[in-house]
DNA sequence: CTGTTAGCGCCTTCAC
DNA sequence: GTGAAGGCGCTAACAG
């Protein structure tokens, strides 16, 4: 079907032996071979199109140059457009520093570790870990024994490689603009219950900014949502129905704030004259909702494309300065919040 | 770091030779061995967590149990959530039969063949390709070859694997739809220029659709977009200044349509009531728009994972019965569109 | 039922 | 500068 062409096939077309093929196209150093041979191999090569049989060259080099991208509940993966993000800054790093990408996906409910027959079938140098349960103890067994992972989330292990987000600058800022806004009563939605190291320090901040300014952020004033917008409409409606009162309400993400603002309109609120609203992440739509979309700033692709690079480096050895680099955030200012009336 | 075991250990373990363990393990059925000897192969590997090194077998079986999942044009995943709920789907379907997933994305620019490499370094032992340009040379060649690939879009090759949709109905039904309502001016917005088999084949069937009605699409009432919401609020705009008195718009996919609304919007028209709003694709956040999205449902997660089956069948050399393989659409019927005023 | 043997295609010393 | 030889870990004949 496809001609398969070997090593073979090209020393005989250049007219020299596998040893010298092999050292032209892994540009060995150990000795010097002649520009005229040297092109004359290429030449071949590419005549050819010749690419060294990948399951040889793992087998004899012990790596694979590929990296295992593990997807930790695969069925938010159409449900939330963050991690598309992530995987396209992942990729994109990836292809530029010739390693391939395995899509891994692991479901909660599997009793067996899941990571195991990752790591012993070798087809992966390591992996990135995207929202790992904070407490997920294979995770940290992994860790333990020195295998290269990276966390796109935190297992909150010392050790640990990972990619998070300073998320205080963001809360702060939207906290102030809201208190500013003269808002008092205001609630939340995370995007998932806790567990996720996301839902659980986004939330501890924002209590504290709050409570920076006097304001209390009671239980019943979090109502948590599933990533979804669906989820987020749900939730926004029980959390209004229980407290009228509310004039503000932060949402775990943009997509839940998509549910939020449905949410209002149905209970006869709009958005932002009855009903302030900021989303988190800022995804590429937010600002063309109706209304354009408030929310913190994240630049996920660059979330994807360090993890990526922390993960390259750590493959190849070379020394790493910062374990658990911390991203910023920022507010993105537009029209979703308003005065409160 | 971490142990490596071999189908050494686990015969030594197990006291029989590598050649049984092999056996035990890939269930060979050419001797027949006692249930005892398998039980205690089983219980050594299980017991030494013994996983085959999968470039040994890749190398020794000539395929790898990967299949490459190729995004044409990597830049839209995070811009559109169609891709996600295809990748979710395939993948899903991948695990369940025993393969994995390698990404891959091609950049348009890239002069040589890119699928070339792919094939010959044998890392995968066929692809899904997603959106493919319905005119490229490459992925004709490959085919022709016999090279096992699938498409999710068509390069209109007569032995092609493909899934696709039949966009008849859901338009169709769409049409009918809006010209029920009274509507004669209607423009559409698809989701890319032409070369994609999605926005030929839908654009040609909207004009028949509206043909069928007595209704003309004149080429000034076709404004493209590029798949994002943004590109969807630019274009509605210039269409809408063009020509204010188009009263209905079917949008390319529904991330488009969220633009549509904020251009009508900006425009002093609201959805539904000065402007009647179709979008394609029903993604999952559709029904919580503000107003809910009347769209034509269409199950990317179903054609991933139909995708994925045709490949895995081709590969094991299963008969083929139905090679395009076409899916249904349909109209959901839901806020954005009213009688026209 | 089990062990021996021969590669899969490549990379890497080591002599020439 | 080049060729021969060994081995990565596994599978699948083929004899015992």
């Amino acid at each position: 079907m496809v001609p398969k062409v070997t090593s073979w096939d090209v020393a005989r077309m250049a007219g020299v032996s596998r040893t010298t093929v092999s050292m032209v196209l892994n540009k060995s150093e150990t000795v010097s071979l002649s520009d005229e041979t040297r092109r004359r191999v290429l030449q071949a090569a590419s005549d050819l199109g010749y690419k060294p049989n990948s399951a040889a060259r793992m087998l004899v080099r012990g790596d694979t140059e590929t990296i295992g991208l593990i997807i930790s509940d695969p069925a938010i993966l159409p449900i939330d457009a963050f991690i598309p993000q992530l995987m396209h800054g992942i990729s994109q790093c990836n292809r530029e520093h010739g390693y391939h990408v395995l899509l891994e996906g692991i479901t909660a409910g599997n009793s067996a570790n899941p990571y195991e027959s990752m790591v012993e079938s070798r087809r992966i140098d390591g992996m990135i870990v995207l929202n790992p349960r904070s407490d997920d103890p294979n995770l940290r067994d992994l860790i333990d024994r020195g295998y290269p992972v990276v966390l796109v989330g935190s297992v909150r292990h010392p050790d640990e490689l990972s990619v998070n987000f300073t998320t205080s600058e963001g809360i702060s800022a939207a906290v102030e603009n809201l208190v500013g806004l003269g808002h008092r009563k205001i609630g939340t939605v995370p995007f998932c219950r806790a567990g996720l190291i996301g839902t659980d320090v986004r939330l501890a901040v924002l209590r504290r900014e709050l409570a920076n300014h006097g304001i209390e952020l009671p239980d019943s004033h979090v109502e948590h949502a599933n990533f979804s917008a669906e989820s987020g409409h749900h939730a926004t409606r029980r959390l209004l129905e229980r407290h009228p009162d509310i004039t503000a309400i932060m949402a775990g993400n943009d997509t839940i704030a998509i549910g939020c603002i449905s949410a209002a309109h149905a209970l006869g609120r709009s958005v932002p004259e009855h009903l302030s609203l900021v989303g988190f992440d800022n995804l590429p739509f937010s600002p063309w909702l109706t209304p354009a979309l408030t929310t913190i700033n994240v630049d996920a692709s660059l979330q994807g494309k360090i993890a990526a690079e922390l993960l390259i480096k750590r493959l190849r050895g070379e020394p790493i300065t910062e374990r658990q680099i911390k991203l910023p955030t920022s507010l993105v200012l537009r029209a979703s919040t308003a005065q409160v009336t």
